[in-house]
DNA sequence: AACACTATGTAATAATATAACATTAAATAG
DNA sequence: CTATTTAATGTTATATTATTACATAGTGTT
């Protein structure tokens, strides 16, 4: 794990993200950030990344959206696993040890470095399967 | 498998994917198909979706970028897994029995009903693990 | 021929992300 | 404590990726 102090912008936007509580934009959260002084793209994506790289939030790839980690301070921002609606768009992260021990052994058998993966599911949840 | 017969357009972007064989952006394929009278990006996106759709081709979501799938006319549009080069940006995909095995296993064990699933392995590769 | 369906053409614009440069704050070595 | 380096910030402009909207044309039925 990395530094555990975040800067006043870093704050900003984690705090944001861990409210919504669901897969948000970088323009969605600056809209919502800017009365809080934040006013360019810019200052949003900076702190996404390092938001990322430290392991406080994942980036869903597929949707370009960003959630936080519910890993408690997550040890495995390098190995994440998502399960998407695609109807209703709803993530959840998946913790799975069986699966995260069955991909880092497969990380290692294979012919190259890995040092992260990321794995998304697409589907149905639960609510959008009955309708 | 979906229909086998492509449109002009669709022909025309699956050859030269197919043609430049690494992950290749949407307008670096707009630029590369003008010649043909590909002349806007819609043109482009249009077959693009479709060709992902009958998985002719795959999306590298981390990348924003497309590559043809290896796995002879894939059937397994919707399994697909890569295992990309931070260094080089090389990718490659990743056709292990055990491991679509194993995941498809996992989805139907969730609570989701699954229907695809897409996973991306980065880290180095052999050549520039070396350097 | 009428209908549905898929694909196409074109222009405009939306949404996502980065480059470049100037400045300030924080961490740490001497 | 101050010089130096490293991380973060502020700001403007711009690059890159993707979609909306609308008109037209081809293809395959029934």
């Amino acid at each position: 794990m990395q530094k555990e102090t975040l800067s006043k912008n870093q704050k900003i936007i984690l705090d944001y993200i861990e409210k919504v509580n669901e897969p948000t934009k970088a323009y969605s959260i600056l809209h919502n950030v800017q009365k809080k002084g934040i006013k360019a793209p810019l200052q949003v994506y900076r702190a996404l990344d390092r938001l990322v790289e430290i392991g406080k939030i994942h980036k869903i790839e597929s949707r370009n959206a960003f959630v936080a980690c519910k890993n408690s301070n997550c040890q495995i921002s390098k190995a994440t696993a998502f399960s998407i609606c695609e109807s209703c768009e709803e993530v959840s992260e998946i913790s799975d040890h069986k699966l995260s021990k069955y991909l880092k052994t497969f990380q290692e058998k294979a012919g190259m470095k890995f040092n992260k993966y990321n794995l998304e599911f697409f589907g149905l949840c639960k609510k959008c399967s009955i309708k």
